[in-house]
DNA sequence: AACGTTTGCGGGAACGTTCCCAAAAATGCA
DNA sequence: TGCATTTTTGGGAACGTTCCCGCAAACGTT
């Protein structure tokens, strides 16, 4: 500290006013010809300010102009917790979608715990963001309306609640996809690690396996669908469950990579193999499945896009309701045909 | 929108002085009575005020305390990703331990791309971050420096570049458990997937593994150090080398876990398992190794230290220079005596 | 009781912008 | 050229805090 007290460069900030008065304009002048908002002209003027700017090295000083903006072009996320891969996707994709608005991104997080999901927005809004971005919906989660209540814009993300505006995967037709690609095998005894019930994603990505059953005729079988949560160890125990059973599946969906992870571990412990013996498919493409000893057969979830849309939804280009962006299936080592 | 506008609330923000015109006092007696930064006084008066303030549901405006105030309360972190959990484990240390102090963490990230790194920078620097937390140190790194000359309060994290204040794991420390565990198991013959030359993580790791050879009279053979990146693909490859000598490896140690990931597919694919044939260590501990088929073992690094050390280098309470946190071996079933 | 010394409080000037508004300059048109 | 209209400009008042400073009240000490 003491250092940078007696370095060389006297470290005075450069303001509007001294820009104003090198260019030997107003300062009013000066604000206007730098408002990133405003089509930049290219006056000569504009010019002229713009280089005396660059020249003494102004930067807008961002506390004084939210103030008078009254906004502060940030825009706040909130993710159970970014060690969940997905999360850090997520969060990585709507950081650059922010940017590209020249807004900015700023993350908490609340380890899925409800309380802590209010403390981590009530952190965000004090820091005035101009909007939220929630991927913690539950289901009866009333939470929106509070928000809505004192005014904050916000939008749902990856899950919803039903009701609020939301931006998510198209978790059903996903759902469909794998089981559909597990069916188009031959497969016919079709286990899934369903996830929790409180969570849309793993509702939808449910119905999606029930509506692929259906449609190939296969009877749905209570003793395959498994609850769980999102979690690696949650996924081994479900996938033990489906091996114990006394006729056990021949392929089965998890409800994200995570939980496939958990899966794989359980199957190879069983004594099976995957794909041999059985065929795995997870959800989201989180990098590290594509590396795995078998790569994983998985869902890919386009999150820039899910994080574009959830933006216009914020600041209004878009309409409210809940927009679903369709996934893709990506079939890897860890799926094949019924021996 | 429209909603917000007409919604029952007048949505007119409760000011300093409304606080103070309700409570009877001075907004200068206000604003001290609300200052986090004393000591709170519980005279008559300040409870009073305290309270008409909640009641009014009054929020400090962070941008206009910001501005007077000259500091944000928010400290930067660059990391080159999120979606290395690694990097998604500090940077949550880091939010926490920035918490605990009252501040609030931001983070831009750099796919370890050093121009990214200057605008990343750049982006916090406008934000008006009071220091700076950077992971992303090369060797030749002079960027310190021109942060220096800016006046911006920064340390480096994770790695160091050797010069400027910095808080890290204790690598060589580390790489020397590491290896010292699989000496211990009877090992002789130990690969390293050696990670790249420009971070003195790595570099430090690797260290550690010579000392705990040179330790034991073992013998350090060149075509046993593969060089690798930090990335999964990196690993699996540097491992095939390995697999591929003469005379392999009884034992691997490789340089993070995502290395030791790529390390164990390619094992496996080259017909040899772990650990019966094959020791592997990784280092890290990030969740996910423990709930492998086979869990990892690896080297944990008190990154909840490291956050807050780097927030002590940055706030003065502490001394420049290179500090190290001690790692510890987490043994797991990935490494067994030699067969 | 008188006098220094501490403590508490309020007025008001910053902090660096943006934005309103009135005035000036440039433009268009007959 | 003269007048109406548009565009550009600068002055200055916000925005909501914090913090300096002067004054009054409370406190101790002799």
């Amino acid at each position: 500290m003491a250092d940078a007290q007696t370095s060389m460069k006297t470290k005075v900030r450069v303001t509007l006013h001294d820009v104003a008065r090198e260019a030997g304009v107003s300062k009013s002048t000066v604000s206007r010809m730098l408002d990133e908002r405003l089509p930049n002209s290219d006056s000569p003027k504009a010019r002229r300010v713009r280089e005396v700017a660059q020249k003494l090295g102004y930067v807008r000083d961002l506390s004084a102009a939210n103030l008078r903006r009254g906004s502060t072009g940030t825009i706040g996320v909130i993710v159970p917790r970014l060690t969940d891969t997905v999360m850090a996707m997520f969060y990585e994709a709507v950081s650059a979608a922010a940017a590209q608005q020249g807004r900015f991104a700023i993350v908490a997080t609340t380890d899925d715990n409800p309380e802590a999901s209010r403390n981590a927005a009530e952190a965000l809004i004090r820091r005035g963001v101009d909007g939220l971005i929630l991927t913690t919906a539950r289901e009866g989660d009333h939470f929106g309306d509070e928000l809505r209540d004192r005014g904050v814009p916000f939008v749902y993300a990856l899950r919803h609640n039903g009701a609020s505006a939301a931006s998510v995967g198209d978790d059903q037709f996903g759902g469909y996809l794998a089981t559909r690609h597990l069916i188009d095998l031959g497969h016919r005894r079709i286990g899934i690690v369903a996830g929790p019930s409180y969570a849309t994603s793993s509702q939808g990505r449910l119905d999606g396996y029930r509506q692929a059953l259906a449609e190939a005729d296969i009877e749905i079988e209570s003793e395959l669908i498994v609850a769980s949560t999102f979690s690696i160890e949650s996924g081994e125990e479900a996938t033990r469950n489906l091996m114990q059973l006394v006729n056990p599946p021949t392929a089965i969906f998890a409800i994200n990579d995570n939980t496939a992870i958990g899966s794989m571990s359980a199957i190879i412990q069983s004594g099976r193999s995957v794909p041999n013996d059985i065929s795995l498919v997870g959800y989201n493409d989180i990098p590290i499945v594509s590396r795995l000893p078998v790569p994983l057969t998985t869902v890919r979830v386009p999150f820039d896009r899910v994080a574009e849309l959830a933006l216009q939804q914020l600041f209004g280009e878009n309409e409210g309701g809940i927009h679903r962006v369709t996934p893709t299936l990506i079939p890897r080592r860890s799926t094949a045909p019924i021996g």
